[in-house]
RNA sequence: CGCGGGGUGGAGCAGUUGGUAGCUCGUCGGGCUCAUAACCCGAAGGUCAGAGGUUCGAGUCCUCUCCCCGCAA
């Protein structure tokens, strides 16, 4: 497959094992991802994930503003690539950015379609509670990951795994994936599936108010909210006015001991933590964050502040 | 120069209008109890992030550096 031209389009952390398959076993002949922007505290101008492995390869770079201006597409076009490769880019493709390749523009998405297509699958397949999620190769087409699917694997969600947790297998799981896909594809015998319109969902971008916890919804809930945020951006709550982000959490049951108490109230503090009434059942609360703080487990945070009832998180 | 909050014994925090440092927990030793994440007694452990400066004297004021965190991305 060395000689496979491949055009790589990537862009965060989890599409950097994608590349390095790509780079050991094809030709890659441009590596194209988002401008540097000022991101981070100091707004400094920092290089994507992608591009400090491509620099680091000495692997061609190219970082369009807008990837679907014409120009941009006829340099696409003059690289004549077998195979575009996109993971976790952040630009759609055009209709005819995708014809360029002979064997057209595939993606790894980090889900089992036609289940959370969209911008945010493994976040939300936590937060949703799901038992099980995995990583799918498609053909592109026009529509958001709609495209014709090609290759899957499945890994289990177990319910403390965290969106951290469950990003890193699915990074390494799509890189095998892709590089057996690719494998295929050279071959000529990938097998193509259309997706199914039925069981169909949207996994769309984070936004800051995802985080907000809604104490009236059930402890299960909640705590599949924090796990799915965690450890980006994190929920958050408010006690006293200041707003607190909560890590790491447990379901301790239905309301039956505090029925009385009123959703978000702290019902009871132990040396190892405290527990919050919710919508529906008590959550225990293990980790979280307070204002200007780093991470710390509930019981150090209650012996530094001595915590008081009654208390209640808005 | 994007905005803001912090760095105090192993952990989490207090430290008032500047006078050489406390609390809760943990650790170690001893005691008590049928028993306990229980209780009692005692001990170790900090050049208060670092460097300068103001002062009779600075954790506490001023300047600079390093590191951490939130917002924002």
């Amino acid at each position: 497959m060395k000689h496979l031209k491949v055009i790589f389009m990537g862009t965060p952390d989890f599409a950097v094992p994608c590349l390095e398959e790509l780079q050991q076993n094809c030709d890659v002949t441009a590596v194209i991802t988002q401008p540097d922007r000022p991101r981070g505290r100091g707004q400094k101008m920092m290089p994507s994930p992608v591009k400090v492995f491509a620099q680091a390869h000495n692997l061609p770079i190219l970082q369009p503003e807008k990837i679907k201006t014409a120009e941009f597409q006829a340099r696409l076009a003059e690289l004549k690539p077998d195979l575009i490769v996109v993971v976790a880019f952040g630009q759609l493709l055009s209709q005819t950015i995708l014809d360029i390749p002979r064997l057209g523009c595939i993606n790894v998405h980090a889900s089992l379609l036609p289940r959370y297509r969209g911008a945010a699958p493994i976040h939300w397949a936590i937060i949703n509670g799901e038992t099980q999620s995995g990583v799918t190769t498609m053909f592109m087409d026009a529509g958001l990951d709609t495209g014709d699917m090609i290759l899957k694997t499945a890994v289990p969600i177990s319910d403390t795994m965290t969106t951290e947790q469950l990003h890193d297998v699915l990074m390494t799981a799509g890189a095998k994936l892709l590089l057996e896909t690719v494998r295929q594809l050279a071959a000529g015998n990938a097998p193509r599936t259309k997706q199914t319109d039925e069981g169909t969902n949207y996994a769309p971008l984070l936004t800051k108010e995802t985080g907000r916890i809604d104490w009236n919804k059930s402890a299960i809930e909640i705590h599949n909210l924090v796990r799915g945020l965690n450890s980006w951006p994190g929920a958050y709550t408010t006690l006293n006015g200041s707003n607190f982000k909560i890590w790491r959490t447990g379901v301790v049951g239905d309301n039956t001991a505090a029925p009385a108490a009123q959703a978000g109230e702290i019902v009871k503090i132990t040396n190892q933590g405290f527990y919050v009434a919710t919508g529906n059942g008590l959550l225990e609360i293990l980790e979280l964050q307070a204002p200007s703080k780093k991470k710390m487990a509930a019981n150090d945070y209650i012996r530094g502040h001595g915590l008081a009832l009654p208390a209640r998180f808005e």
